[in-house]
RNA sequence: CGGGGCGUAGCGCAGCCUGGUAGCGCGACUGGUUUGGGACCAGUAGGUCGUCGGUUCGAAUCCGGCCGCCCCGACCA
């Protein structure tokens, strides 16, 4: 993509609305604009790293076995109703009135709709274990949206739903969903730390929050070093079988948000392990076992011949806070610091003097080579000065930036910068490449 | 929802106290000079001063209603 013909509109000064770093870069880097409190646009940048987290959160649904689907933003309010919680969700539930009267609300989240959508076609156990899951916007009228994209009224939100036939089959989706958020934060560059969390109706251990550690988080916790240093990714994995050892190792370690925090047991951890930090909710998983199931009448029929209400859980994953969060975690002085997996773009090609002909030149083969190889790139060929070009690359932090100067491409040679450490090499275009492909 | 603050050009702000028909920086556009870390000179465009009403010869400025946005708290993926 060439940079003269992006629609990136930077800002050289901080929008007054914005507070926290996260939400000014996202505005000064081009991400987002503003609609009304609580609610934005994605522009083509914003949208490109939006897509990649949904991208890789898919992924990894994927491959723990749950299923997509994608279920409507508006809903009947009956199904609320037929819960319980149209009357209990307060004002923070948009409610709709629609042409002929009928009431409609704006999800919030989806237990009652995916649980219709079970009963009306699940009839037998032989079909569970099944985790159904979508990738949809969402809205809750916050009393005060606040952090941009953070905390946001409309937000974009993958929601799972699973469905068991008893709470030891209950137990293994959770633990599987467990570790795929592992897997899923990872991906995302993040060091996510599993919390307990309140636990259901049911009562036991099966709720979790996934915090992950930024400096500029909005809650304080506390954890084992041990889980911060962890690399799950690099561990073999193996879906179809017995998680439980996995997940018992993440979950015996202390992890603590400020509300839990137990300074006791926290204290009798040796010296080196207590890590204090701060951190930000991106993630939670559920176990509420029948909650939904026996008000909504749901029923499969068993292995005896009788019915069964389903066990379920729901976890999420805040898609659209997950830019903001990315970037409380990854950022310097001077702007965004993508991990790779997210990057709108891979690399960021500067032609420091477009019109001259040797820069032109071998700006152009880099451009043509990386795109041929398939390597999402940056050109910014616009007329400017360097200092503008430096500064607008460093701001939307793609991860590598490839520099053509006037000078250097007369013998062929350009300068290749890492944007995290900011590590920089003056090398033949043969060797960036190398690089850059290897 | 309680408390506080703010709405003036695309962005950041001054002007308001003490009414007299709107200004600065950045950005945008044109021309020229510049050219490896947010250049310089000259020129141009761009504002129903959030909105409705009141006071006044005259309102960005004073008074009132409404709307919107931000911050702190309570609440939350």
């Amino acid at each position: 993509m060439r940079l003269s013909r992006y629609f990136l509109p930077t800002l050289k000064e901080n929008p007054a609305e914005a507070q926290i770093v996260s939400h000014r870069l996202m505005l000064r880097a081009g991400l987002i604009r503003q609609q009304t409190a609580g609610i934005y646009s994605w522009l083509p940048l914003g949208h490109r790293v939006l897509s990649n987290i949904a991208r890789i959160v898919r992924e990894e649904q994927d491959a723990a076995g749950c299923q997509e689907l994608l279920m409507p933003t508006l809903q009947p309010a009956e199904l609320w109703k037929e819960s319980g919680r149209y009357d209990d969700y307060g004002k923070e539930m948009l409610r709709i009135i629609d042409r002929h009267e009928r009431e409609l609300l704006y999800g919030p989240t989806n237990e009652e709709m995916v649980t219709d959508i079970f009963r009306a076609s699940v009839r037998s156990y032989r079909d569970l274990p099944m985790t159904l899951y979508h990738i949809q916007w969402k809205f809750r009228d916050e009393v005060r949206p606040r952090f941009g994209v953070m905390r946001g009224r409309e937000f974009l939100m993958k929601d799972a739903y699973s469905f068991d036939l008893d709470a030891a089959g209950a137990r293994r989706s959770y633990n599987r969903m467990f570790v795929a958020y592992l897997r899923t934060f990872a991906r995302l560059g993040l060091k996510a730390i599993p919390m307990r969390a309140d636990s259901g109706p049911i009562g036991g251990d099966l709720s979790h929050e996934f915090v992950i550690l930024a400096e500029t988080g909005e809650s304080q916790v506390f954890v084992h070093r041990e889980l911060v240093e962890r690399d799950i990714l690099g561990e073999a994995l193996d879906y179809e079988s017995d998680l439980q050892p996995i997940v018992d190792s993440w979950t015996t370690l202390y992890a603590a948000t400020d509300e839990k925090h137990d300074p006791i047991a926290f204290g009798a951890l040796a010296d080196g392990d207590r890590l204090e930090a701060r951190g930000i909710e991106v993630g939670h998983i559920f176990h509420f076992g029948t909650t939904y199931s026996k008000p909504m009448d749901v029923s499969v029929q068993g292995p005896d011949g009788k019915p069964v209400h389903p066990e379920m859980g729901s976890y999420g994953i805040g898609v659209s806070r997950l830019v903001g969060a990315i970037i409380e975690a990854s950022h310097d002085e001077a702007g965004i610091i993508w991990p790779e997996s997210v990057a709108p773009f891979r690399v960021g090609l500067i032609n420091l003097k477009p019109g001259d002909a040797a820069a032109d030149a071998l700006a152009g083969e880099i451009y043509a080579a990386l795109r041929e190889a398939g390597t999402e790139v940056l050109y910014d060929d616009r007329d400017e000065r360097a200092g503008v070009k430096f500064a607008d690359m460093d701001l939307i932090g793609l991860p590598w930036q490839v520099i053509v100067g006037p000078r250097g491409a007369k013998e062929g040679r350009a300068e290749i910068k890492r944007r995290r450490g900011g590590e920089r090499h003056e090398l033949d275009k043969a060797a960036i490449l190398e690089r850059l492909l290897a």
